[in-house]
Order: C-alpha cells, then structure tokens, then sequence
DNA sequence: ATTGGCAGTGACAATCATTCTCAATTCTTT
DNA sequence: AAAGAATTGAGAATGATTGTCACTGCCAAT
C-alpha cells in the first residue's frame, strides 16, 4: 500500500507489460540501501532467477528511468548507479557526500530548512534568468571518510 | 601574470617535468569556455600538434586530475570532461545547468550571497556530523533549455 | 662529451560497461 | 487457435579508457 505501488499502473498506462524481470528489478532496489550498478543487479537476482540475462536488466532500468520510475546518478567510478525515485521508493530526496579514496557514498536527508528553501529560491530565479525549466537537482559534496582520513598514517 | 601560470612551479616542486604535450593542453583549456572530452581536446591538438597521441591525452588529463590543476566532470554521457580548476584558470566557481535533452551546459557564477553562505555552512555541519573532510561540491540543476522547449512543438 | 637512469611518450592491444542484433518466446486480443 | 506486438537472452559490436612495451629525450654524475 502507498504510493510505492503505484508504478504497476503507471507502466500499464503506457501500454508497457508486467513481467517478472521488471517486478523483481524494482524488488532488488526497493531492499537495497546502496546505489546499486546495473551488474550489482544482476548478481542479485541471479541466484533466484538465473534465467534473467544482464541484457534485459539494462533494457529494464532504461525504461524505468525514461518512466521516472528510478533515477540514474554518476558517481565517476565510471558506471551508472540507480535509485528508487522518491515518489515511487521510501526513500527520501537526499544528496550525497563522496569519499574520494575509497568511493564510499553518504546519504543525507537531514537537510536544515534554510537548505531546501534556498533550494527551491534559487531554482525559482535560475528558471527565470536562463529561461530553463528545472527538473531535478543533484548536490553532492567531496572530499575524504572517517576512515580513509584514519588509514592515512 | 597572475596565478593562472603556477601550474608550473606546482609540477616541478614535485619533480614532473615541463614538456610540449603538458603546456599544450593546458593551454587549450584555458582557451575553451565549454567542458571538453580528451578527444575534444586531442582533435584540437590535433591539428597543429600531429604527434601528440591520445593515450598521452588521457595520461596527462590524469595527472593534472591528480594535482587538482584541473577538475574531472561526469555529466552523463559517457565520457569524461575537463576544466581548469579554479585556481589555476580564471574561470571563477560556478554550478551547472544541464539540459538532459540536448546535452547542452550553462555554467553560472552569479550566486546570490545566502547562496554561498548556505553551503559553507552546511559543508561545517556535515563535516561535523559525518566526520568528513569536504574538499570541493558540484551542485546542477537539470531539466530542459530554452531551444528544447521550443521544439517540442 | 659520454653514460646511466628514469620520466615521458606513442602505437597498439586489452578491458569493460553498455548497446545492438536477431531469433525465439510470451502476452494480448481477436 | 492464430495473428500481432511486446519482451526476452545470447552473443556480437561498440567505444571510452587503461595497460603494455619499446623507444626517446632530459639531466646529473662521471
Ligand atoms: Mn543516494
Ligand atoms: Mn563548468
Ligand atoms: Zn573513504
Ligand atoms: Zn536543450
């Protein structure tokens, strides 16, 4: 129950079919807490389902990302990393710190007000000034973990 | 004059000698106002300097990378993309706008005040929180641009 | 000025995530 | 049941990046 049911009639609306691959795809990231990869995935699934070919697992996430269904992000290790979009995932909008050593990635929702209504005020004026329509925002920060700042000496 | 030529001096404090391909591409980023692929930058090259390889492209992009002479972007299509790093370029920091249906990259720098005191203060209380060392953000708006907009009939 | 060592280089091969192709399978609708 | 469309998986192809290796150029010590 809840929205996050929601996506079933919304790929039906379009003409799109429920199919097995697409129902446990979106099962391996909703009890994921990571950014899963495409291959990370795979790997998931094919131990129940080894019938599931890596093909369709990219064929799938495209469409759910063309649909809004997931959100596809670039952490610079050089493979694409999906997510449940909020609106169809329990997770909230969040934004990421990112250990440069080790690639470890921090979610953080515990934004302060300010934040988002800064957010929402700037995206409001950079609309108006450059005449863009924004969709979406990604903010990450930098920089280095705990535990990498330990390991070096 | 100015900062713009440290780069130098920063390579040879740590024993990297100063040869053509390194000046060279330097140099074309600094002449770029856009976010350029190492093939952008070898086809460039490519043309006054036929001999330059692209591997040495690539090694040399990495090693500026390393010695935060230049920053690395993803935006999303598959290939890295660089810039002169503020200190080095007289390009002052700015965040992205991204169109995601042409690809197209507006570069802003004209931040309103709370906008900048925002983040330095939310990069204090996440480094607090989080005990981690940020170094540097990317922030970017995506959505689509004036020219798309009007496309779509 | 030579020599030895090592940073720097370019051609080419290898890697690896992603996309393409195509024939086979499954749904949905008659 | 049959037609037509959507979906699929295996394997090939692609394309950006990285690794390899033999070669070149620079510099310091002789
Ligand atoms: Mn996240
Ligand atoms: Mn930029
Ligand atoms: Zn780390
Ligand atoms: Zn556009």
């Amino acid at each position: 129950m809840g929205k996050h049911c929601q996506w079933r009639e919304r790929l039906q609306k379009k003409g799109y079919r429920l199919t097995i691959p697409r129902e446990v795809i979106i099962e391996v990231l909703r009890n994921s807490t990571s950014h899963l990869s495409a291959e990370d995935i795979y790997m998931e699934l094919h131990k129940k389902y080894p019938a599931i070919g890596l093909t369709t697992i990219y064929r799938t996430l495209e469409l759910l990302v063309q649909m809004k269904i997931i959100v596809k992000f670039d952490f610079g290790d050089r493979r694409s990393r999906y997510e449940l979009s909020e609106k169809y995932g329990m997770k909230k909008h969040h934004h990421h710190l990112i250990c440069s050593q080790c690639t470890k990635i921090i979610d953080y929702t515990d934004f302060i007000n300010e934040e988002l209504e800064l957010i929402e005020k700037t995206e409001k004026r950079l609309m108006k000034k450059y005449n863009f329509s924004i969709t979406s925002h990604v903010i990450s920060f930098t920089g280095i973990c705990l535990e990498c700042k330990k390991d070096q000496t």
